[in-house]
DNA sequence: ATTATGACCCGAT
DNA sequence: AATCGGGCCATAA
């Protein structure tokens, strides 16, 4: 509780499934500060388990890609997106379909 | 302890 | 509907 959010952040990162994608605000609500989706984005920027934490599935609110530190940026997080399975229209994702529910995901 | 920066979000125009 | 600006949180130096 006293630790940062970084962890959290990291964490819920890492609950996220294959095929579906999760907002910064989501997981900044999910660590407890639903204000703090900034420092979520630092912490998928700093990324220390790139090879764990699957940073390509967080987006933005509107389902567009905000950054990427990886790779070619955008780019490279969008592509790895389709290659998941998520369907990206109007270069967005379908919050609608693809959002990650982690209520459900139990 | 303060300052400066950052892969954001929301409201207003 | 699209665009612009401001605000909020946390981390690092």
């Amino acid at each position: 509780m006293n630790e940062t959010f970084f962890p959290k952040v990291y964490k819920l990162s890492k609950k996220i499934p294959p095929g579906k994608v999760a907002t910064y605000s989501q997981i900044a609500k999910l660590a407890g500060n639903p204000r703090a989706a900034r420092a979520v984005g630092i912490a998928m920027k700093r990324n220390p388990d790139i090879k764990n934490i699957p940073c390509h599935r967080i987006i933005a609110s509107d389902g567009s890609l905000c950054g990427y530190s990886a790779g070619k940026g955008v780019a490279a997080k969008q592509k790895l997106l389709n290659k998941e399975g998520v369907a990206f229209v109007n270069g967005k994702v379908d919050l609608t379909v693809y959002q990650w529910h982690p209520k459900e995901g139990r």
